[in-house]
DNA sequence: CTTGCGATTTGATCCAGATCAACTGTCCGT
DNA sequence: ACGGACAGTTGATCTGGATCAAATCGCAAG
């Protein structure tokens, strides 16, 4: 038995995955102390700079991952270059695709991020050995239809303020509390970032945003910190 | 054991649910035998007319469906009516949200169809008690999930021309071998349904429609009927 | 402190798609 | 055959957001 590991049992918190540790992500808080133990001897708690690239579209991935901290952005883009964002996700989310050896779309760091990465050969036994796994996995990835279907509305028929207020509002939603109260919170998205993600320019996203502050709605602190003062305010201008 | 049960088993087909007799789909194909009985004994095959409802947005739902036969189109509007279409489902797909009461979403008939009807709570249990039947739901949101974030992409970065190719694509692509083969098609939507689809408005669907005929892409045989004449040249029009 | 460079904001203009308004089927029921 | 009610098409015009073009900000290197 390693050091790593060791300490982890030895300070009394359950058994878990050697990198992941006492903070349990959708695959860890649904294994087996044995299987977590397993799952440790083969993963890796990794440093990502935002910007890089975690999985490439088009790429077989042999990996998955737990994102243990920050944000992670996933995209698509097209022969010519038009590019969409079409999730974000935070800890403890999975990053992956069970079922399928092709990456449809690219998961890039959108913040400095640590993730838990692990083999794909291994969770993918683990899943068919472990209906609560499955369970956890399929639970993930209904949350993830929903809110994909909710962006959906918003691309398809919400104006350009309403877009930029959806976004705030779901940032200021899923914002780690560390970085973050309900009223005040770091953009992890670049302009750019924010345009891909809501189908629009940069400077439109800038000009909405300065609308939104000329109104009253938000504050902006500094070009990535923004404080909210009234949630409701914010709500009202999603018309949802 | 009733006569329409006993026709199917002696029939040397594999016992199936009542009302899904051969034509299994996401969820019976992963039940066994018995399961299959017990299902079948509470579910009902309904008849569904175009343009009905089968779950409302904002509803808890008591109940979850296969699509035996049609086009089910997943919507959502915003309260002042805007509305966008989130999902197409063609046979045999599953209805529902496991694991939540209240759907954030409305089901309805975009063709006429027929659905085999099962109580929620039945199956809830049986998935609970039944990995393969877990796995075979997760595959299908993992399917569903994908096609939403293709989607998203579509909405967010395409053109009027390129969404209403992709929508043609997509038809022809999933339609039913009875009603189209890869060239020609009806469309199960009404030209209001693919503005909501595609976030444009009819008039545009309208002209883009007529633009692709113009350009030769496709032949209007009638309101509701498609020739494509050359897949490759309807693909080149999506620009991916 | 200055310079340089990328990110953001702001301004001026343009245009794809929305809106408004006829017009044309098509399919009913009488 | 006729009329009326929709659904779809086509045309004219308008506009929200894109595009093009300068500023300005922020910040790291010298």
């Amino acid at each position: 038995m390693d050091v790593a590991r060791r300490e982890v049992s030895e300070a009394g918190t359950p058994v878990a995955c050697r990198s992941c540790q006492a903070r349990h992500g959708v695959v860890c808080g649904a294994l087996s102390s044995s299987q977590l133990r397993e799952l440790g001897r083969h993963s890796l708690r990794r440093k990502i700079d935002a910007g890089s690239e975690i999985v490439a579209q088009g790429s077989e991935s042999s990996f998955y991952s737990n994102i243990m901290r920050g944000v992670v952005k996933l995209c698509k883009v097209m022969p010519d270059g038009r590019q969409q964002i079409v999730g974000l996700q935070f800890a403890p989310d999975f990053v992956g695709r069970p079922f399928m050896r092709e990456s449809t779309l690219s998961a890039e760091a959108a913040t400095d991020a640590e993730i838990c990465v692990f083999p794909r050969n291994l969770l993918d036994r683990m899943i068919l050995e472990t209906p609560k796994l499955q369970r956890s996995l399929h639970g993930q990835a209904l949350k993830e239809l929903d809110a994909a279907r909710e962006w959906m509305l918003t691309l398809g028929r919400r104006t350009a303020e309403e877009k930029v207020a959806s976004l705030l509002y779901l940032i200021a939603t899923h914002a780690e509390p560390e970085t973050a109260t309900s009223t005040a919170f770091d953009l992890p998205l670049s302009r750019t970032e924010i345009a891909d993600f809501l189908g629009l320019t940069i400077e439109t996203v800038s000009r909405q945003l300065t609308r939104l502050r000329k109104s009253g709605v938000i504050r902006i602190e500094n070009i990535r910190h923004i404080v909210v003062p009234d949630m409701d305010e914010l709500e009202k201008k999603i018309s949802a």
